[in-house]
DNA sequence: TAAAGTGAGGTTTTT
DNA sequence: CCTCACTTTA
C-alpha cells in the first residue's frame, strides 16, 4: 500500500499535523475543520510510515459513537489488522484496566458497573439507612456532588468540610456510599476513571508497563476533558511518550459537568515540547454562515482565538423568522423543511435543534400532523430504559446472585406480591448479617423469619431464578436473553399493560434479543464470560444504536447533541432570551459564555442553509411568557442575514385571528397575495403568506382539497387564474 | 399489595 | 401544560 494515500485530501494545516515529529502536538481545530480526519489520518501515518505497532497506540474519545467511528476510519485507512489497538472512551478503557487488574486495584473480580440510575438507586438506599430527610437533602443533589467529588478526584476524606453543614453532610453520605460500593465491589462511571487513576498512581510496576507501552496517546475533543481523565493522561506519560491533543476551547459546552477547557493549555504547560497547529479552513459552512458564527463568537473574553474562513461561496443568507407562537415557529419550520423537499432534496440532510427537550413537542405535533417522516435524538436511550433495565436486571441475577440492585429491582416484578413490607424485612435481615439480600432471603425463608404468604412468593420467586438458570445453561448469548424475558414472565407482564406503551415496551425487549444475537464482546481477555461482557456492555454503553430508523428523516435534537454533526440545513429554535441563553445561565458571565459557545455550534453545524427562528409568545410550564429575540441575535451582522416577515405586508396575527386572506404583492414575484393560481399537481388554491422574494420567494397555498403548502415561488410554477 | 389521586417541579448529557 | 414521584384508597 502507498503511504501517499494518508496525504491525499489533506490540506497544508492537516498535513502537517498528521506528521508532526515534534515532542507534543496540541491540535486547535475549528468546527469543520477534519478534525475527526486528522486524528485518523495521524494514526494511519504512526503506523504505515513510522512502522509503530497498533499495539503501542492508544486513542481516546468521549462518547461510543465516536470511538466506533474512529475505529473504523482507522481500520478502512490502514486496511490492516489493528485487534491490539486501542481506541474507546475514557471509561471504556478504564474499565479495562480495571477489569485486567482487579486485584491491584482491590476490587472483586466479578465487579460491577453501577450507571447512574442504579448510582441514584444505591444512593437513595443510603439515605434510607442513614434516616436522612429526603426531602431536605434529595438524592439527585448528592448524586450529583458526589460525581463531582470524583471528577476532581477527591475520597469521601478529601473534602474538606470546614465548617460549611451542606459539604459536611454531602461528605457523610459519600462516605457511606463508598462504603457500601467497596463491600459490594460496585463501582460507577466516576470510580472507573479515579480508581484507575489510584490503582496506577500506587502501583509503579502497573503504571512504567503502560507508560512503556503506549507511545503515542492521542485525544479527541480535549476541551470536554474534567480533572480526573487530565491527570490520568498525565500519569501515563513515560519518557518516550508522545500526546496529541485535539479540541476547539469555542466548542466546550459540557463546562457545566466538570469539563476544564482550559486543560487546553495547561496542556501546553505541561507537556513541554509541544508544537500547536491551527487547523482554521473550514469544509462544512458558507463563508455567510461562517461569518455570522465568527461574529457571533467574538463576543466571548476568554478564547484563544481563532477564525475560520472558507473557500465556499457566500451562500444564502441566514432566515430569521419572528414567530407569534411555539405554533407558528413549528409551522414555519415544517414548512421550510417541506419546500426543502419539495426541491427535491432528503428530509434526513434538514435539522431541527432547541435548547431543551421540552420544546420538541410542539415541533413533533406539528411534523406529526403533517405526516413526514422525523426522528428524535437523545431522551430515552435504549439500556436506559426501564423494561430494558428489569430484563438486564434478571441476567444480572443469573450470573450472580450477591447483586442487590438488581434483585430489588425484579423481587416484583411482575407482581407476584412480595411488597414492600417482606423486603424491608429481607433488607433489615441482609444489613444484620452483612450479607446479600439474595442470602437473606435463604435464611428467612429456612428460619421461618416471614409470614407464609411472603414465604410462598418469596421461594417460589426464587425457584423461579434458579430453574431458569439450570435451563440457561450451554444456551448461546442470544438465547439466555429470550428466554429470560419469555420465562421471567416480564414479556407477558408487558403485553398487558394498555395500549401504545406496553406494545413498544415488548417490542424494545425483542430488540434486546436481537442485539444479544449482534452481540460481540472485544476480545482480549477469554476469562471473562459473554453473559458478563453483555451486562458490562449494558451499563458502559447507553445503546444510541439500537432500534434506529432508517428511513430518511428529519432529525430533532439539543444543540448539545448536534456537536459533531453537519446538515446541510439547519433551524435553530426557540432564539429567545431566557431560553436560549438559558434563564439559568445569564447571571453568571463565565455559564453565558458557555451558552454563546453553544450558540456557535449550533450554526457552525449548517452547511448549506441556516434559518434562526424565535417566538414573540410561549407557552413556558403553562403559562403565556413573552420573551425579547435572543442577544445572540444581535451579534449576527444585519447584512448577513435577511428577516422574514418583520414589519412587512402580513401581519400574523391578524392573519392567525381571522382566516383572512391578506392583499399585497409578493416583491420580485408576478404573485399577488389572496391571488388565486393553479399547480400542476396540487390543482388550484389561493396565496395565503409569503416570504422571502424574487428567487427565493416562498409562498403558502391553500389549495382547494384543503391542503395547505409552502412552496418555493421560483420552483411550483404557479399560474395566476 | 395493586391501582387511582395529589403535588412539586420542570437546562444542557456521557459514561 | 406535562411528567414524575409519592400518597391514598379498594
Amino acid at each position: 500500500m502507498d503511504v501517499s494515500d494518508i496525504f491525499d485530501n489533506l490540506n497544508e494545516a492537516q498535513r502537517q499535523a498528521v506528521t508532526s515529529e515534534s515532542a507534543h502536538l496540541l491540535v486547535l481545530a475549528g468546527a469543520g475543520s477534519g478534525k475527526t480526519r486528522v486524528i485518523a489520518h495521524r494514526v494511519a501515518w504512526l503506523v504505515k510510515a513510522l512502522k509503530n505497532s497498533p499495539h503501542s497506540l492508544l486513542t481516546v474519545t468521549f462518547t461510543n459513537k465516536a470511538a466506533n467511528e474512529m475505529k473504523g476510519r482507522i481500520e478502512s485507512l490502514i486496511g490492516q489488522d489493528m485487534a491490539d489497538f486501542w481506541c474507546g472512551t475514557f471509561h471504556g478503557i478504564a474499565h479495562r484496566l480495571l477489569r485486567r487488574h482487579w486485584k491491584e486495584a482491590s476490587l472483586r473480580k466479578e465487579f460491577a458497573i453501577l450507571d447512574s440510575e442504579d448510582q441514584y438507586r444505591v444512593i437513595k438506599r443510603v439515605c434510607k439507612s442513614m434516616g436522612l430527610d429526603e426531602t431536605k437533602w434529595p438524592a439527585k443533589q448528592i448524586q450529583w456532588y458526589i460525581n463531582k467529588e470524583k471528577d476532581e478526584c477527591r475520597r469521601a476524606n478529601q473534602s474538606e468540610a470546614g465548617n460549611d453543614y451542606f459539604i459536611e453532610q454531602m461528605t457523610k453520605v459519600y462516605l457511606e456510599y463508598e462504603q457500601l460500593c467497596e463491600r459490594e465491589s460496585l463501582v460507577d462511571f466516576g470510580e472507573l476513571l479515579l480508581r484507575t487513576l489510584i490503582l496506577l498512581s500506587t502501583n509503579q510496576d502497573l503504571l512504567s508497563h503502560y507508560q512503556k507501552r503506549f507511545k503515542h496517546i492521542l485525544v479527541d475533543e480535549f476541551q470536554d476533558t474534567n480533572e480526573v481523565q487530565y491527570q490520568l493522561l498525565f500519569l501515563l506519560k513515560g519518557k518516550e511518550s508522545s500526546y496529541t491533543a485535539v479540541g476547539d476551547d469555542d466548542q466546550s459546552i459540557y463546562g457545566w459537568r466538570g469539563a476544564k477547557s482550559d486543560n487546553i493549555n495547561r496542556f501546553t504547560q505541561d507537556f513541554s515540547g509541544t508544537d500547536i497547529v491551527r487547523l482554521e479552513q473550514n469544509y462544512r459552512s458558507t463563508q455567510t454562515i461562517l461569518d455570522a458564527a465568527n461574529s457571533v463568537i467574538k463576543n466571548n473574553q476568554s478564547r484563544m482565538g481563532k477564525e475560520l474562513w472558507t473557500n465556499q461561496k457566500e451562500g444564502e443568507k441566514i432566515s430569521i423568522y419572528s414567530a407569534y407562537n411555539e405554533d407558528d415557529e413549528a409551522r414555519y419550520v415544517v414548512g421550510t423543511i417541506q419546500s426543502w423537499a419539495d426541491q427535491g432534496r432528503a428530509l434526513d440532510e434538514t435539522a431541527i435543534l432547541y435548547r431543551s427537550n421540552a420544546q420538541s413537542r410542539a415541533l413533533e405535533e406539528v411534523i406529526l400532523r403533517e405526516g413526514l417522516p422525523y426522528r428524535i435524538y437523545g431522551g430515552q436511550r435504549f439500556y436506559e430504559r426501564v423494561e430494558i433495565k428489569n430484563a438486564m436486571a434478571y441476567i444480572r441475577l443469573i450470573y450472580g446472585r450477591e447483586d442487590d440492585a438488581a434483585f430489588e429491582r425484579v423481587i416484583n416484578l411482575p407482581p407476584r406480591g412480595i411488597g414492600t413490607k417482606t423486603l424491608d424485612v429481607i433488607r433489615k435481615k441482609a444489613k444484620e448479617e452483612n450479607y446479600s439480600l439474595w442470602k437473606a432471603s435463604c435464611d428467612l425463608i429456612k428460619n421461618d423469619g416471614l409470614t407464609s404468604r411472603a414465604r410462598g412468593s418469596l421461594s417460589r420467586f426464587m425457584k423461579d431464578l434458579e430453574n431458569l438458570q439450570t435451563e440457561i445453561e450451554n444456551l448461546e448469548l442470544k438465547k439466555v436473553v429470550d428466554h429470560t424475558i419469555q420465562r421471567s414472565g416480564l414479556i407477558e407482564y408487558h403485553k398487558k399493560e394498555a395500549g401504545e406503551k406496553g406494545r413498544t415496551r415488548v417490542e424494545n425487549l425483542a430488540e434486546l434479543v436481537s442485539a444479544a444475537g449482534d452481540f460481540e464482546p472485544e476480545l482480549e481477555d477469554e476469562e471473562t464470560p459473554i453473559l458478563k461482557s453483555f451486562i458490562d456492555h449494558a451499563a458502559l454503553d447507553a445503546g444510541e444504536e439500537q432500534a434506529e430508523e432508517h428511513e430518511s428523516a428529519i432529525q430533532l435534537m439539543t444543540l448539545h447533541s448536534a456537536k459533531g454533526l453537519e446538515f446541510p440545513l439547519v433551524l435553530i429554535t426557540g432564539f429567545e432570551e431566557n431560553l436560549f441563553p438559558h434563564r439559568l445561565s445569564i447571571a453568571e458571565p463565565g455559564q453565558l459564555e458557555e451558552e454563546r459557545r453553544l450558540c456557535y455550534v449550533g450554526m457552525t453545524r449548517a452547511m448549506e442553509k441556516l434559518c434562526i427562528i424565535h417566538a414573540e409568545m410561549r407557552n413556558l410550564h403553562g403559562m403565556e411568557t413573552f420573551n425579547p429575540p435572543s442577544r445572540f441575535l444581535r451579534e449576527i451582522p444585519p447584512e448577513l442575514t435577511v428577516e422574514i416577515r418583520t414589519g412587512g405586508a402580513v401581519s400574523r396575527k391578524s392573519f392567525e385571528a381571522k382566516g383572512i386572506i391578506v392583499q399585497g404583492e409578493i416583491p420580485e414575484t408576478d404573485l399577488v397575495l389572496g391571488q388565486r393560481v393553479v399547480h400542476e399537481v396540487f390543482g388550484e388554491g389561493v396565496i395565503l403568506n409569503y416570504e422571502g422574494h424574487g428567487a427565493n420567494a416562498r409562498v403558502e397555498v391553500n389549495f382547494d382539497s384543503s391542503e395547505t403548502k409552502w412552496l418555493m415561488a421560483s420552483y411550483a410554477k404557479l399560474r395566476p387564474i
